[in-house]
DNA sequence: CATGAATGAGGCTTCATTCAT
DNA sequence: GATGAATGAAGCCTCATTCAT
């Protein structure tokens, strides 16, 4: 039919993400994206109008693959440890979404439609967390004392904390054991 | 009354950091910050050269405010507790830090020996935490079974923990819930 | 209906008077055409090479045909009347008239060659007027003593004036009124 | 106070005007603005954050200078004839007019407003000449037979009609005849 | 022919920054 | 010091146009 593409989504996206990570999003330009892509400049526009949409489209597809995800950990003997450890793994996610307020919301309907379903999305998450922390057989667990939002909050929070030159399976181990017993050493262990 | 025409650092500083946290880092401009000092864009660089040395010198004074009060801390019946509190009442400083990916270091030599500097303090206060949980009566108290880095950045990531529609005092009573005593009930709770 | 994927000339010129019409001619672009056609914007480029060429050529045809009409309004018992009435109708053609300052004419020979025409075109209907104003039974009614460029200037200056909510009838009936008798009462009619 | 001015808004009127009238507003740019006037392009920026802000600003000037003049036509012996003769002087006017629908109005909400502040002057012209046409001594003598809207759309369509060769007085001479007496010779003349 | 893909040219804008007063 | 003026660099974006299939 037609000259063969040089371009996909899936390289849009791939060097979308490696701009982002090695440069940051200042450097987040369809200038830098081309260079990279080693296209010009305004072949990119004739598959995003804007930069926003390429980004908010590809954080959209980041996030739902995620979130499906999560599904699986609710099946894990420790779920709360398949959550850190599906955290390690996604870790750039936190970073891309990290990004989320300097992105121009209103660079066009597209874009603010995009925001909205990553809002969503992330709803969506915080609500998968919220069922496997209070319902299930490992919520019978789990303290339900506190805030369900500070509990889903803590959890998300724990994707911070730095690797610092351990394994990723013994930072899951480390961030597990305070999440679970807490950073202090029991009373019951002091008898 | 009419507006200054002589600026003050006190005056530069308290617009930057509206400018940042009310428009985001992108915002930042000093033509943005002339307008809001009701100055013309040149006068402020008879103060600062660059933008990225005008906010670091900010961050940097930001830091050293932050870092001087984690050792009232200490002396806290509850030093973690205090920690915590100390974290939601600076949480600005984290969102101010959230945007040091973005300051372009290369843009003077002041700029990187202000990042360095930030660096230093950053050291500094893990440092600090870091004496807090380690020596002193508290930390008998505390779990020593996981590496330190760990058990800093995890104090550190609860500032990322949201607030929703709870006092402040409050949050701090359930982060600092989970936090000491763990995410699960204690098995000996259900002897 | 599926969209047609071959185009003939007729739709090329109905869509490039429609997109004219109604979004201007800043809004003439292929790209535009190409949508409203529902075919590829590099598909017109199997029929013009350039939008200048399109466009004169279709201004061509609209002209001829309109110079065409002016013949019959010779035969008019009011052939002046006559040619009100024809510029009412044809009203469009002056719009686009108006556009020819706008066209590169240096797009290519052919659009040289295509203006060319345009005013010898242009040329013809002025002498058709002016044939109408000086020969035949109507012209020793009408006053010779004013040159006659001025008075075909007149006849089609009138296109301008504004229909403003009467009927088409109304409109050439006013119009006419004016030019045969001029703005001001008689003085024999005062008499 | 500080470095004397290269531009002003003189400067930038003539220039526009020149650029336009003698180029036509598609090339009417910013850049072509600054090379005629020997600037940088950004430079403009600091007068006008968009073409179309300068462009219909201008026009407002150009259009209220004129609507000013319409009041010394009414104090002419023929304040008709005043008008025309208004008309050729301020031709360029006309077919400055002539560019308002390439004028991209969505421009900026200033673009906006100066449209509606162009249309009122419009307005505001017909009333002035329609004042001329129905009220005074001049009005005794002029037909009220015409609707009062194609009076005034005559008479304003009469800056259409070409000079052609004759110097300002003669065709504005002409134009008076017609447009006083009509086309055609009257039937008491040729009694 | 029709088309999807790629591209270059050109215009738009925003700022950081320098400079003369 | 404070300022208004001017500017260059850099990014944004839209099309016309070419080309291989």
């Amino acid at each position: 039919m037609s000259r063969k593409k040089t371009i996909d989504r899936v390289d849009l996206y791939t060097a979308t993400e490696e701009l982002i990570l090695e440069e940051g999003y200042s450097s987040f330009h369809f200038k830098a994206l081309a260079e990279r892509l080693g296209v010009a400049r305004s072949t990119i526009y004739n598959y995003y109008d804007k930069k926003e949409e390429l980004i908010t489209d590809y954080m959209i597809h980041l996030l739902a693959r995620s979130v499906e995800r999560i599904d699986d950990t609710a099946h894990d003997p420790e779920p709360v440890k398949g959550l850190i450890r599906l955290w390690s793994r996604y870790a750039h996610i936190h970073q891309m979404l990290q990004i989320m307020p300097y992105i121009d919301q209103e660079a066009s309907d597209k874009v603010k439609e995009n925001v909205r379903r990553m809002f969503q999305l992330f709803m969506e998450m915080k609500e998968k967390i919220g069922v496997i922390l209070t319902t299930g057989e490992e919520a019978t667990k789990i303290r339900q004392d506190v805030s369900l939002s500070t509990r889903i909050g803590f959890i998300m929070a724990t994707v911070q904390i730095p690797i610092q030159g351990m394994t990723e399976e013994e930072w899951v181990d480390e961030v597990y054991t305070i999440l679970r017993d807490g950073l202090y050493t029991k009373p019951t262990d002091t008898r």
